[in-house]
DNA sequence: GGCACACTGGAAACCGTTTTCCAGGAGGTC
DNA sequence: GACCTCCTGGAAAACGGTTTCCAGTGTGCC
């Protein structure tokens, strides 16, 4: 590996001198020795080793961003819009996936703290369990003091910058807006009661509903995913005419276990989601969801964590209502 | 931030017996030490500093993954394979995207090289550009020469060790499986011709089309993503009866706009995509395609790696033809 | 009791940079 | 011409660990 050193002594110079060329320095250096140097590093084929440069510089140009899963479009989306973020601000990224255990976030949350990150993204839904978010809070809390930047894109429930989806308003809008195409019996394809989304979202809905005065929905707990919305469907009681599943991905399985059994959507029975995943514009019937701008929140977490301000900032981002074909009109 | 002579001050040790306590080492400590240093560890809140580590050890355990386009699921499924495997080798991830950049994917091999990871995965097509590949080949090359490990998933283009999808062998079988349904006039959206991937599929497509002397396809070039699909199958021959996208995503851009159209698929048209993307499986008509065990081929790569092969190994991964609903029989 | 040896702990060199400090020379001003 | 300042280059001290020696202690064996 060649090192500093040796382009120095190749091209005659000091260490000093061939640094101040080569990584960026205040300090000038003469046109002479400066193309000695750049000649010396390219012969080699010299590349900085950045650990070193973290460690004298004392900060480095990495940033960690934590995600549940990232087959998931949702947090596909989230990661994209803060990486090209953090691409044009010049820093690199270190990408964690937990596989919705939040232990595994935690343990990020140390590991990219030893790696000294400039920022850390904890991207995706807190967990309500007061145990787990204390001790990743602590987690946080020491890395901070190291003077570690960190946001989140969820709940404000660490303490952190955080842009926080507006989910019991956007599930409400969805409410009334399903309730004023006529339906009136709902169930709730609820995801796990623990996920905070997925409660928020659950919660929201039914709010609504009730300052509607119409009935309480029919609510399923299950897992968040797709085949956490394809069995919770098969659970849904009969009167039903609306199913709001808490997110695209279960919408999706529910239409899949509607349409296995002959169920019709939206004529039998209306499907709504939430998210507007980009990746399933496409389906067939086109799905009635909330929409999210996902790129863009992932960028603002990113600059949130960059940013400077000295208080805790909040950034509610509100979701629009999409009415698509996947839910019908009841009259 | 709290350093390790921080914690052997507090504990009444040297540098050397913290070190050996706490971060692993052949070396014995008393039991007395080692508990003491355990507790000013705890009690100050220590946390190794990697870059120091990497420095002094002179090995990292982060590895670097590039992919063409994270939001894309194809690219989501081989990293979430490559980084499951990762994290069984305790092993961290950076992920770069390229957003389909051939220079950004130098760029990045520069970088990961820079940053002394253990080893560098390049995910995605190559392109069928020589000077391109060329400057990457050297980039790889200055890595590996400062002890470097890389893996390719993709093309065996780079000399190093690679996991190659079969796209040749699989787009044929699957031309010969639609000209067994009794298909005999095609078009294939082709993608770019300067993407290896694309150009493969529909060569081999192409090719088994005339073994079977069958008329050659229509075929239309455009982009290697939805909105290229969708605006490729505005441009297919009225006479086709079959249309071969050659990924999943083009596909479901093809559909879309067949649907837009009122052209049924596939009573009026078949389609046919490559990849098998677990994301569309709920896909309305559900696709037929060619299944890659793309979680397996990400976790291939990093064990590729990985090991010790002092030869430069290839291994092809054969596509297996599903049929689904979205192509009909002729007769 | 003496000796070799295994074992544990510490001092210090080293990893590859950055950056502070110092020295020397050029240029400007009076 | 003397003095000051500005600018450029180099020596060396960090940065926070790991690891190689080296020294001291206790043990086993003859």
């Amino acid at each position: 590996m060649v090192t500093l050193e040796d382009v120095a002594k190749q091209a005659g110079v000091s260490l000093a001198t061939a640094s101040r060329v080569l990584n960026g320095s205040t300090r000038q250096v003469g046109a002479a020795l400066r193309a000695r140097v750049e000649r010396a590093a390219d012969e080699l084929g010299y590349r900085a080793n950045i650990a070193a440069q973290t460690l004298a510089r004392g900060a480095s140009n990495v940033i960690g961003i934590v995600v549940h899963d990232l087959t998931d479009p949702y947090f596909a989306a989230l990661a994209d819009g803060a990486m090209r973020a953090a691409a044009i601000e010049g820093l690199l990224v270190m990408v964690g996936t937990t596989h919705r255990d939040p232990e595994q976030e935690i343990a990020y949350v140390a590991t990219l703290n030893a790696q000294r990150v400039r920022a850390v993204l904890l991207v995706g839904s807190r967990v309500a369990d007061a145990g787990v978010t204390g001790r990743l809070r602590e987690e946080l809390a020491r890395y901070r003091n190291g003077g570690g930047r960190a946001a989140c894109v969820g709940q404000d429930l660490l303490g952190v910058d955080t842009v926080a989806p507006a989910n019991r308003e956007g599930a409400a809008e969805l409410a009334r807006a399903l309730a004023g195409l006529g339906h009136t019996r709902f169930a709730v394809l609820a995801g796990p009661p623990h996920l905070v989304t997925a409660a928020d979202r659950c919660a929201g809905f039914a709010g609504a509903l009730k300052e509607l005065g119409l009935p309480a929905p029919h609510v399923i707990h299950g897992p968040f995913d797709r085949d956490g919305g394809y069995a919770a469907a098969q659970q849904v009681r009969g009167d039903a005419t609306c199913v709001f599943a808490v997110n695209d991905v279960m919408a999706v399985g529910a239409l899949a276990a509607y349409r296995e059994r002959g169920v019709r959507v939206p004529e039998d029975v209306s499907v709504a989601g939430f998210d507007d995943i980009v990746t399933l514009r496409d389906h067939v019937p086109a799905l009635t969801t909330v929409r999210l701008p996902l790129k863009d929140m992932g960028a603002r977490a990113l600059e949130l964590a960059l940013g400077e301000a000295e208080m805790v900032v909040v950034e509610q981002v509100a979701g629009e209502v999409v009415l698509r074909e996947s839910v019908r009109r009841m009259t």
